[in-house]
DNA sequence: CAATTATTTTAATCTAGATTAAAATAATGC
DNA sequence: GCATTATTTTAATCTAGATTAAAATAATTG
């Protein structure tokens, strides 16, 4: 342990390791990656990696952790404001791909749940089974509300996070399409709703 | 070589190693599943496969060549009979769910793309986008005949392909479920054309 | 049945990559 | 600057799992 300030250095390098470990995961999915590579990426060698992190299971657990983090966040945003459920929707869509999509997220959601411990795993699947939750419910608000029809909440919901998580197989950085992303892709996944 | 029938046992062991293969690859990905959890499933030994096939990596190659035909099979058929475009979409659809979540398909769209030597990588993308431009064609047509609304078809066709694919992450062999996938899906994904 | 071919197994290798321990370097507080 | 703590590296291990070669078994053909 150490000051404040030692502290915040630490947690930043683990920041940036998470990111690095993220986008490599969902590049060439777990087994796929060595710990050489996220290495690489950091400059740093592999050995360096056990200084923040028990084991590599470990760092795709923290990497799913903070996408979860991140996800709850998005979704508590566009639900602050209180509108009508389309709107909530619409900005929750918006934030979520403005997350997967820009620079500051550790991605997306990687495919990689099988390759954790059975107790990570578990956490993570109920991770995921709250936010499929929390999804649904707004959906259920905006058909409340009147503004969403009424639909197969559940299968519509997955429906619409396929597409959502979908999109890191597609999208490869390209700043474009990033924007026409953000501003087109919330409405064609509304407008079936 | 040898006589016909020889050539059809080979072939159907072949075909029945490609489906326990794809089952797997699907559930642990591809550098998670040990040509001993492919083997197991069939009862044999790791070392026996060898015989079906050169390497690893030929092993995953085949799955998605093995996909690419099921699906442009389901993109055949489902065009075949001379409806209105939204029917043929429909029933793609219909046809598509069917083949990744019955019986007799070798599964759906593994995301180990990664882990293919780049000319097998070049030649998936290849049938991967090749699959795409078909989706996007018939969406184009149902444009056209005023059973779609006009829309992006490149970006509506990834939303849609990202909702298919993403049906194997939360199906997991349930009769039941399957019976209304089947049932209801297509008209969810169809909703907001 | 004998001979040939097909299929599978057993028993070694071989290698990448995870993990660890000890040593080296950098940073910080006093 | 000295002592302590933080960070990273170097240099070994260790292991799972892919791959191979040779041998064994099964099937088929004539």
């Amino acid at each position: 342990m150490a000051t404040k300030a030692e502290e915040t250095r630490f947690e930043l390098q683990k920041g940036r390791m998470l990111k690095a470990a993220a986008r490599c995961f969902n590049q060439k999915g777990y087994s796929g990656t060595s710990l050489r590579d996220v290495a690489d990426v950091l400059g740093l060698t592999d050995a360096a990696l056990y200084y923040y992190v028990r084991n590599k299971e470990e760092l795709v657990y923290l990497c799913y952790v903070q996408a979860a983090d991140l996800g709850r966040e998005a979704m508590q945003q566009a639900g602050s404001e209180g509108e009508n459920g389309m709107d909530v929707i619409l900005r929750y869509f918006r934030y979520h791909i403005e997350m997967m999509v820009g620079e500051r997220g550790p991605i997306a959601i990687m495919s990689e749940v099988p390759s954790l411990k059975p107790a990570h795993r578990k956490e993570v699947l109920e991770l995921s089974r709250r936010h499929s939750a929390n999804f649904e419910a707004i959906l259920e608000a905006g058909i409340e509300d009147g503004s969403v029809k009424p639909c197969n909440v559940r299968m519509t919901g997955n429906a619409i996070m396929g597409s959502l998580n979908w999109i890191p197989k597609w999208f490869h950085g390209n700043s474009q399409l990033a924007k026409s992303l953000v501003d087109e892709f919330p409405a064609i996944l509304a407008r079936g709703l």
